[in-house]
DNA sequence: TGTTAGCACTCGAGATGAATGAGTGCTAAA
DNA sequence: TTTAGCACTCATTCATCTCGAGTGCTAACA
């Protein structure tokens, strides 16, 4: 069967008239609201057409039809209008992140803070992987005569420490030029580079200072090794709010999911490339999340990445929230830091 | 009216039903179960005066009783009999929160997490004040010419940190002797009691550096005034679990509640010692959390305190979260760190 | 005087069933 | 090809009814 321009009028009224509402839309209301010169009868056959060819379904006999998956893929793909910002919108999500921002984990924070606000879904995001980091300084900073912080800054501001105990005695000036060794050989290199090759080669020329060598490598490959990101999750209590999430069985399997990290962690990055990415219902792996849309952007900053986006249920705003991921795509490209991270 | 021991009695077998359960305890079932060498009638009698004496409330006349939260406090304070956690859940405890742990933000997010699983409630927790903690170690690192990571270290590990852009170009030897400089003058210092005064005095000794330190001065001064303490929150999809919230309703107010970390973080502190509190349905300051019970550890390690505890509903099985949070508290008083923090 | 048996009464929860109305599919006419 | 009309479906709503758990009170009993 063809899709012809007036089915196309018709799905798109359909999809309209159901991300508003949440009921399911029947033909009197189409004809009438949206597509005056039509009468309800004549929708009414092309919705069956729509429902055969797989767009719409109808939760009962005597009932509207609700958009499917394959509806909402048409929809998002070439149906829908971009939906332009309010300048008040914008002026929002700017002064949100635009507060004195030094480090990428607080401005994606910030950043789902204005998303959640914006679009009234819930956020996700994930901070960057550490791994994909150049390493710009490693410090061993002396703090008692048995006691040094080590820390790993990589470009992007990512940071991990750890305060460890030694068994050798250290000084404030030991710890200087013990920090000024590893950082001649390792700076600049990503983490993933830093192979053990590299470190012996550096504990063998500072074999008096043993145990903490030691201890500063268990400490890289502790963080090399671990894929632990940072998931965080704002405004999942937004979801209540919707008419989807009434039935509190469905609603906590959602939030149960937004809440483990593991999991979260796991079906975040499915989306290779970078830029936005709509994912809707059963395109989603994960069983608990049929259901729900996903609006994800994966940004790339220098050399790492990570992804920040909306999770709402499958009837969302998509042209609101693929505008919002878009400005805030456009605020991160002209990021005054990621020049910074070039140099 | 006397409360007797019959009264008292009885009192306790109700509030037993009643947390097991969540429906309205009526007098058969009180006889039968738990005093068997009364009548119903007599019970009832009993039920009657206990009511008007305010520990217990009647939802609709043919409905059983229900405790007040003043029922509740009395059970509380002296009916309830300790919880003795089982040797499962105190191992369980343990390992959750044994894997090495360095810093004290972790053991605490650790700490949640294992009360979580252990009483099946919801967890929240803050982490101490930062201003308390002693200064252990302050630290400039070279990163490049133009831009610096400053880091403050507290005796507990508590960490903050900043990358700053100078005017003044700098390189590593400059800012280990800057380091240096800070540590000499501020290391040991409550971070309250580094004033202004102090600072202006390294600042005239080290003009050379001017906007390096006007930057580090400002960093801490603003460390110093955030009270934004880290506020965090496990499980709170346990709630939806209860029969209590199966209204939607009630469980969007409170994760409502618990999801806005400034407003939780201004009822943490409110009891003032150390020790495990309970805090009762409208004993609770906040409005959206009547009908919520708290029970509160408030720990001290060193100087600087914080808060843990758990939330649940004023039916709560305060006997075993109670013995949950003592053991906790009995965990970190024998901390292997906290010796540590005070040598 | 305290305890108990008995009984009338209350009231929420759940079941039943009729009315309502939104919406459909189909047919026949324009 | 479009539309008007009509029979049909089915979820929702509302009133009504029944059921039973639980109470309070009274009178008898120990």
């Amino acid at each position: 069967m063809q899709m012809g321009d007036r089915k196309k009028k018709i799905l798109k009224a359909i999809i309209q008239d159901y991300i508003e509402t949440a009921e399911p839309v029947g033909s009197r209301s189409i004809a009438k609201r949206y597509i005056p010169d039509l009468s309800s009868a004549t929708i009414r056959n092309e919705m069956a057409d729509l429902e055969e060819m797989g767009y719409l379904a109808q939760p009962h006999t005597s009932a509207g039809r609700i958009p499917s998956d394959m509806g909402y893929r048409l929809f998002v793909d070439s149906l829908m209008r971009k939906y332009a910002l309010s300048m008040q919108e914008m002026v929002h999500m700017q002064t949100v992140m635009e507060e004195k921002i030094q480090e990428l984990d607080v401005l994606i924070e910030r950043a789902a803070r204005a998303l959640t606000s914006v679009t009234q879904y819930t956020s996700i995001a994930m901070t960057p992987d550490v791994k994909k980091g150049r390493l710009m300084s490693m410090q061993i900073v002396y703090l008692q005569p048995h006691k040094v912080l080590l820390i790993l800054v990589t470009e992007q501001g990512v940071m991990k420490n750890r305060i460890v105990h030694t068994d050798h005695e250290i000084n404030s000036e030991q710890a200087y030029e013990l920090s000024s060794m590893f950082n001649k050989f390792l700076a600049g290199l990503t983490l993933e580079e830093i192979t053990l090759a590299r470190i012996n080669q550096i504990k063998a020329m500072m074999a008096q200072y043993g145990d903490i060598i030691t201890q500063m490598v268990d400490f890289i490959t502790e963080v090399i090794g671990e894929n632990e990101r940072n998931v965080l999750v704002q405004g999942s209590v937004n979801l209540l709010n919707l008419p989807e999430y009434s039935d509190i069985e469905r609603a906590k399997d959602v939030l149960q999911f937004l809440e483990n990290k593991e999991t979260l962690s796991n079906i975040l990055p499915q989306v290779a490339e970078d830029g936005v990415h709509v994912i809707i219902g059963h395109e989603n792996p994960t069983l608990g999340m049929h259901g729900c849309s996903i609006v994800l952007y994966n940004y790339k900053l220098g050399k790492v990445g990570g992804s920040i986006g909306v999770v709402g249920p499958t009837r969302m705003d998509y042209s609101k929230v693929v505008a919002a991921l878009e400005f805030l795509k456009s605020q991160m490209e002209t990021l005054p830091d990621k020049d910074n991270a070039q140099d």
